[in-house]
DNA sequence: GATGCATATTGGGACGCTCA
DNA sequence: TGAGCGTCCCAATATGCATC
């Protein structure tokens, strides 16, 4: 098993089969089903199912792709690591930020990190902070910024900043933002949540399992724009830090209040996983997000 | 260390097979 | 019938080894 096949498998496992992966690495279908056969000849075992219309990754290789992928990140980082010994911090980084941080902060971020560092190639994605500890562990992403606490132990983190969780509600709900809302009175009603592996829906149901109340979430959405469309139309309320809905407060489509007794805070902190060395590029972007966006 | 030869590996093209 | 994969054959390139 070298690198060069395992570049071959994830690439025929993104691409979903062996034609559009062969362009993609500009070898031919041919070629690539031999590359293919090879890594299988090695260890022994299949690692797609072949149909007539396309390849399947059997269990074996969904297997060796949640090992693989870290694997080949880390190959990744070591050449860029000893190419930026000779030319400056080089190679890629591939960073995700959660939607609620907004635009203006991650776009002034990339601006200074291509400003100070042009011969990185940068990637940006916005997800979920389920979505982007999976990317994290998968080796898909190097550094992403997801809302405490964490539902992976494979993780390493540090605290950026806490935000004070609103109540947030259709416009005709009435929430006055110098009344605020105590913490039992805002589980009590329909909720409109994210997903259960995402950092909202494990911090929402911590304080609800302390109160001893149980959640009447109406609905599941992992996505901040339509969790806001849909509390927008009255089908539920949510719990979100005031920067996350600061425009439609202003448009007037939604209206929120401060939820107290307690007062609960969602923890944005900087992560990244434990079982890889972080590249130069990606040390230099946590710097960069430490001087920029960690605030008390 | 440089050179030449034999062998192995890799890749491209053509074609056949399978399946939706 | 067309898309996608496997196999065969040939050419180019890489590698190993002996010789000078």
């Amino acid at each position: 098993m070298d690198s060069k096949l395992l570049k071959c498998f994830l690439h025929v496992l993104d691409a979903g089969g062996l034609t559009s992966a062969s362009e993609r690495l500009h070898l031919t279908q041919s070629a690539l089903s031999r590359q293919l056969k090879q890594l299988e000849s090695d260890l022994g075992v299949a690692l797609f199912q072949r149909t007539g219309r396309g390849l399947i990754p059997t269990e074996t290789g969904r297997q060796l792709e949640r090992r693989a992928r870290p694997l080949m990140a880390e190959l990744e980082r070591l050449a860029a690591d000893i190419a930026s010994d000779r030319q400056g911090v080089t190679g890629a980084l591939a960073l995700a930020v959660p939607p609620s941080v907004g635009v203006a902060a991650p776009a002034n971020l990339i601006r200074r990190y291509r400003d100070l560092y042009p011969q990185v190639r940068l990637r940006v994605v916005s997800a979920l902070s389920g979505a982007i500890q999976d990317g994290l562990l998968r080796g898909r992403l190097d550094l992403g910024l997801v809302h405490h606490p964490l539902t992976s132990a494979g993780l390493l983190h540090e605290t950026l900043w806490r935000e004070r969780l609103w109540l947030v509600a259709e416009s005709a709900a009435g929430l006055d933002p110098e009344t605020p809302v105590p913490l039992g009175e805002a589980l009590a009603g329909p909720l409109v949540l994210t997903g259960s592996r995402h950092g909202l829906r494990v911090l929402v149901e911590g304080q609800a399992a302390g109160l001893g109340l149980a959640l009447d979430v109406t609905v599941e959405v992992d996505s901040l724009r339509i969790m806001l469309e849909t509390v927008a139309l009255g089908l539920g309320r949510t719990l979100l830090p005031y920067r996350a809905i600061e425009a439609e407060l202003a448009s007037g489509r939604l209206c929120a209040a401060p939820v107290i007794s307690p007062e609960v805070e969602r923890v944005t902190v900087l992560a990244w996983p434990a079982d890889r060395a972080l590249s130069r590029a990606a040390e230099a972007m946590a710097e960069l997000i430490r001087a920029e966006l960690r605030h008390p």
